[in-house]
DNA sequence: AAAAGTTACAACCGCGAGCTG
DNA sequence: GCAGCTCGCGGTTGTAACTTT
């Protein structure tokens, strides 16, 4: 048997309300106050005019014949309280979120999820539902960026039953706001903290092993190629010391890989495939390696053979590596504040990761 | 100009919490 | 303790407006 419905659907108005209603429940509420039920509010506001008092005692589907006999507001107390919270109340803000606003929304969502009504309390004059689709239609794709978020879809939809052939719940799946709140958690931190994960050796103590294997095998093409492109790359590995080492960023721009303005500028094309060659395959190999630590436990790497075998190999996952890329910003970040990030969090990365077929 | 696709927003739904008798 | 009720919340849906093809 199913939950009692809370009003009668077929005789209350459902959609947009027009401007009578509105002004009828504003009129109602400005006087009476919203009288601490709004089940009965509506048939309050159908009575009033008409017959309303407090003596005459009627069963609720009385009152409710009633309000739609009399032409009262033909509508759900729910359907009431939501419009009148959400659009009629006093001092209410619809759109035009400032930055100021934005950050605080963003923050509190990584802190306490999709917590809207406590959000909402942080900004005087907004709704939760308000917010809520603001997150949800902008200010998400604005943070996380349209083709990160598909992927976020895409393992959404992967993941929707959380439960294995078994039947057992899978309670390593996260849910879709908590794997939001890692990735804009993880994008925040690149861009407040200079000094993560590749920055910091610090922060990656597995893969700054990889980082060496990676500069190895640049440095190899390096010496060994007679692609002209490919002897003005700097591979000098960061630092040792946090802060001061030269930065190792895949995503830098190839200018800064440059020795000399004029070789970008007479060889664009040639150093933008190079870039777009290497610096994702790098950026994805970093991500493999951080799943193969995690899933086989090892710190080792596989005997290294020829470097651009095993670019090549890296090539055919070439179309993958939009998918994960941005688990890489900053994926030990979390590893090196582990208060931050638990063990739930790595087991979703290994789901995630996973949940791909590499062809 | 029209169809198709996308975005933004209002509103609805169902559930859990809490209150009351 | 319980049943019945409302409230408040978060997820979802419906749709108008807008944009792209």
């Amino acid at each position: 048997m199913g939950r009692a419905p809370c009003c009668d659907k077929s005789n209350v108005k459902r959609g947009p309300w027009s401007p009578e209603e509105d002004a009828k429940l504003k009129a109602y509420i400005d006087k009476h106050g919203t009288g601490g039920n709004w089940i009965a509010l509506p048939q309050k506001i159908g009575c009033n005019a008409y017959i309303f008092s407090d003596s005459i005692n009627l069963t609720d589907m009385c009152w409710r014949k009633l309000i739609i006999h009399y032409t009262g507001l033909k509508r759900c107390g729910k359907s009431c309280r939501l419009r009148w919270l959400n659009y009629l109340r006093p001092n209410i803000k619809h759109g035009g979120f400032s930055e100021e606003e934005d950050n605080i929304i963003c923050s509190l969502y990584i802190s306490i999820g999709s917590r809207w009504s406590i959000i909402a309390a942080q900004l005087p004059g907004r709704t939760d539902n308000d917010i809520k689709n603001y997150w949800n239609t902008r200010l998400k794709k604005k943070l996380l960026g349209r083709r990160k978020q598909s992927n976020i879809n895409r393992l959404s939809t992967s993941s929707q039953d959380p439960k294995d052939t078994n039947g057992q719940e899978d309670k390593s799946v996260l849910s879709n706001s908590a794997l939001e709140r890692i990735h804009l958690y993880m994008q925040l931190q690149s861009l407040q903290n200079p000094l993560s994960f590749y920055n910091n050796p610090a922060l990656w103590p597995k893969l700054r092993t990889l980082q060496e294997k990676i500069i190895q095998s640049l440095q190899f093409l390096n010496e060994n190629t007679t692609n002209p492109w490919m002897q003005h790359i700097d591979v000098t590995p960061p630092s040792s010391q946090p802060g001061q080492g030269q930065k190792v960023d895949f995503y830098e721009p190839p200018t800064v890989a440059l020795n000399g303005s004029n070789v970008l500028e007479s060889r664009l094309d040639g150093m933008e495939q190079f870039n777009a060659k290497i610096q994702p395959i790098s950026t994805f190999q970093a991500e493999l390696d951080a799943l193969h630590l995690l899933n086989n436990e090892t710190t080792g790497f596989p005997p290294q053979e020829d470097p651009i075998a095993e670019f090549d190999c890296f090539k055919e996952m070439d179309g993958l590596k939009d998918s994960v890329i941005w688990w890489s910003n900053d994926f030990n970040s979390k590893s090196a504040s582990s208060n931050t990030w638990d063990a739930t969090s790595v087991l979703q990365y290994q789901n995630y990761v996973s949940s791909y077929n590499l062809q």
